[in-house]
DNA sequence: GGCCAGGTCCAAT
DNA sequence: ATTGGACATGGC
C-alpha cells in the first residue's frame, strides 16, 4: 500500500489515465503503476485523497494537475451548456503534464494507430531500449532517452511501420535541444518550432503542448474531435480543421484543450458513433 | 475481410 | 490553397 498521500479534490485519476491521453500505465484491483519521465509512481485513490509512492509531492502534483485550479476551470466551462454532458460524465477528468520528450515519442507513434497498439508499441520500445526501474517489488523499464532511440531498423522490427524515421529523426532534434526551446515560446511560436520535426504537424503538436507543456489551450483535432465537433457545432457539414480549431479558441479561450479532452474522452464512450461504439460493447475488465 | 485508427507528407490540381 | 494517395500495421 503506498505510504504518502495528498488531498486531490475534483480528481479522478481513472478518469485522467483512461482517456487517451498517456499510454504509460496499468491498473490492477485499483492499484495504478505509471511511468513518467524516468519515475515509477504507484497511487491509489480513495474518495478525495490520493496515497502514492515513488515521487515526490511537487512533483505528483504536477504530473497530476493537482497544482491546478480546476474548480474555477470547469466552472468557466460549466457556462457552455453544450459541454454539461461531458463534464457530467468524467467529473475530475484533468490534463496530465508529461515529459516532453516521451509525449513527443507517444503522439508521433499514435499516428494513423489506436490506443491499444500506441500502448504496445511504447512498451516494446521501452523493453527494447529502456532502463530497470525499480519501486518494491515493482520492476519496470523507463521510456528510451532520445540517445537510446537512434535505431530505425529496430524500430520497423517492433512494427512501429513508417513511424520509425519519424521517431530517429525526432530523437536527433530532441537532442540538439529542441524541445528546450519551447516553454519560453507563444503558443503560436512553440508549434512552429514542433512542427519542424518530422512527423509533428498540427495535430500532433497541439497534443505535446497540452499534454506535456501545459498549454490548456491547445486542440487537438484528431478523427473523434473532428466528428463530434462537426455534428454538435457544424450541422454536420464537412469543415476544414482550421475552421474546428478557431471555433474551439473562440468557444473556449485558454480552456479549449480541457473541453477538447472532455469531449473525445466522451465521444468515445457515448457510443456516439457507430454501433461498435463503446458504448454498445461490454466494458473491458482491465485494459 | 474490409474499414479505420488521437496523421503526415508529397505531388498534382 | 486544397485534395488524393502512400505509408505499415493491426484492432475490431
Amino acid at each position: 500500500m503506498p505510504s504518502s498521500s495528498v488531498a486531490a479534490p475534483l480528481f479522478s485519476l481513472r478518469h485522467c489515465l483512461e482517456s487517451g491521453q498517456f499510454f504509460r500505465w496499468t491498473e490492477k484491483d485499483g492499484l495504478y503503476t505509471m511511468l513518467r519521465g524516468q519515475r515509477l509512481v504507484i497511487a491509489r485513490q480513495e474518495g478525495d485523497t490520493l496515497r502514492y509512492d515513488g515521487a515526490d509531492l511537487w512533483l505528483l502534483k504536477e504530473f497530476l494537475g493537482l497544482d491546478q485550479d480546476y474548480a474555477t476551470i470547469e466552472r468557466s466551462l460549466r457556462r457552455d451548456r453544450r459541454l454539461w454532458e461531458a463534464l457530467d460524465a468524467f467529473p475530475g477528468l484533468r490534463i496530465l503534464k508529461q515529459d516532453p520528450w516521451e509525449c513527443t515519442a507517444a503522439f508521433i507513434t499514435s499516428i494513423a494507430s489506436n490506443i491499444p497498439r500506441i500502448t504496445g508499441n511504447i512498451a516494446d520500445m521501452a523493453r527494447e531500449y529502456g532502463q530497470v526501474i525499480r519501486l518494491g517489488s515493482t520492476e519496470a523499464r523507463t521510456f528510451p532517452r532520445p540517445d537510446q532511440l537512434d535505431d530505425e531498423a529496430g524500430l520497423r522490427r517492433l512494427k512501429l511501420g513508417f513511424r520509425a524515421s519519424y521517431l530517429v529523426q525526432a530523437a536527433r532534434l530532441s537532442r540538439s535541444g529542441i524541445l528546450e526551446d519551447i516553454a519560453a515560446q507563444s503558443y503560436e511560436d512553440a508549434k512552429e518550432t514542433l512542427m519542424v520535426i518530422p512527423g509533428v504537424a498540427e495535430k500532433v503538436a497541439d497534443c505535446v503542448l497540452l499534454f506535456a507543456y501545459g498549454r490548456l489551450n491547445a486542440f487537438p483535432v484528431d478523427t473523434w474531435i473532428r466528428k463530434v465537433m462537426i455534428r454538435m457545432f457544424f450541422k454536420g457539414r464537412k469543415v476544414p480543421d482550421r475552421a474546428i480549431r478557431a471555433f474551439a479558441s473562440e468557444r473556449w479561450g485558454d480552456l479549449a484543450g480541457v473541453a477538447q479532452q472532455y469531449l473525445y474522452h466522451w465521444s468515445r464512450r457515448s457510443g456516439l458513433f457507430s454501433a461498435r461504439g463503446a458504448a454498445s460493447r461490454p466494458e473491458p475488465a482491465s485494459r
